[in-house]
DNA sequence: GTCTATACCTCGATAGAC
DNA sequence: GTCTATCGAGGTATAGAC
């Protein structure tokens, strides 16, 4: 079997991971692509055989990020079970500080929102999962009510998340976290 | 009177409305000190004679996008009055397509993550003024409850339109909004 | 205070040896 | 496929004339 293949497939895999993790942490615009490589054990020069362009590997890296996050093991053991599992998981300080690899949603959400289409694109398509899962897992209601109900509750952890990260104040971080895990936690039980 | 001074005022606030719009549309990195002068009807060369570097002047333009946004007339003139009308000016594509002076908690959340610690404090005490405002509109009950709720509020409002903004899906973003604006007003009216 | 000009640097992308 | 070397563009910050 030819095993060059492989290889070559194995160290594409390596670049997207060094590039989700920087990106999430510093920004796209602030990864040279000479970091991505390091990261990768790499130089600079043989990154055009993997990928066309830096923007073309940023809509790859989201993809990968998804992928790769905390969450998206939960979405793939979990049988939607245990949303608010989910929840407390997700509106963390450890995922705050990046002690568990971060969810693009939140680390990139307005670094993604100036790009070309393709990396928004990739972007779109890892909200919709989030939100499918999410609503699977709602108490029984109407479709209407149950859609928006899980738009809301993922808008709101993307936003915790978010903001928090932004915030200068460790103990104010860590108060939104907490107030974000209640509502959210209020609105998957269904009081409508 | 030294009017010389008055001037100096001047410049210095067209600078900064001209660095607010343009941080906001297309993000710290991505926006030159000329472009943010040429804004202000001014050439590059003279920048250094208002702010000390391009960091410090994002520091303050946080603060002042803040002051200009339509979410701050409406907090300066209502007395906390109408939250669901805040809520529905807030969550609104005119906001997200910036076709209204935009909030910089939302167009800013990942950007300002990155920072150093000035620009992250202005972020947070504009966060703080928005929670405040929140909270004194909220229904009576117990002052832990209603701070959780003003905080909740906050983010969903803030993560709706920054993620509303990543979206390539114009129909996709539409939905998210309506849907933030309905759980958001559910959680303003109190139904605990 | 504002202008033009420029020093100095970083980065994306390409070329060519191995 | 990966390496070293380099081109060219664009940016922050500074210098000096007016």
């Amino acid at each position: 079997m030819a095993w060059p293949r492989q290889q070559k497939q194995n160290t594409r895999r390596r670049i997207l991971e060094s590039a989700a993790r920087l990106f999430s942490r510093h920004g796209f615009d602030n990864v040279s692509i000479e970091e991505v490589m390091r990261g990768a054990g790499l130089t600079h020069g043989s990154f055009y055989t993997h990928f066309p362009s830096k923007q073309a590997l940023y809509a790859e890296a989201v993809t990968d990020a998804a992928r790769a996050s905390t969450l998206a093991k939960l979405l793939a053991a979990g049988e939607s079970r245990d949303l608010q599992q989910l929840l407390a998981g997700y509106l963390d300080m450890t995922h705050v500080r990046q002690e568990q690899p971060p969810c693009p949603l939140a680390f990139l959400a307005t670094d993604v929102a100036i790009r070309e289409k393709g990396v928004r694109g990739a972007y779109t398509r890892v909200f919709r999962r989030l939100v499918a899962f999410l609503r699977r897992g709602l108490p029984a209601g109407t479709a209407a009510d149950n859609r928006e109900r899980a738009m809301a509750v993922a808008a709101l952890m993307i936003g915790g998340v978010a903001v928090s990260r932004a915030l200068d104040d460790e103990r104010a971080a860590e108060a939104l976290l907490a107030a974000c895990r209640r509502i959210g936690g209020e609105l998957l039980e269904g009081a409508s």
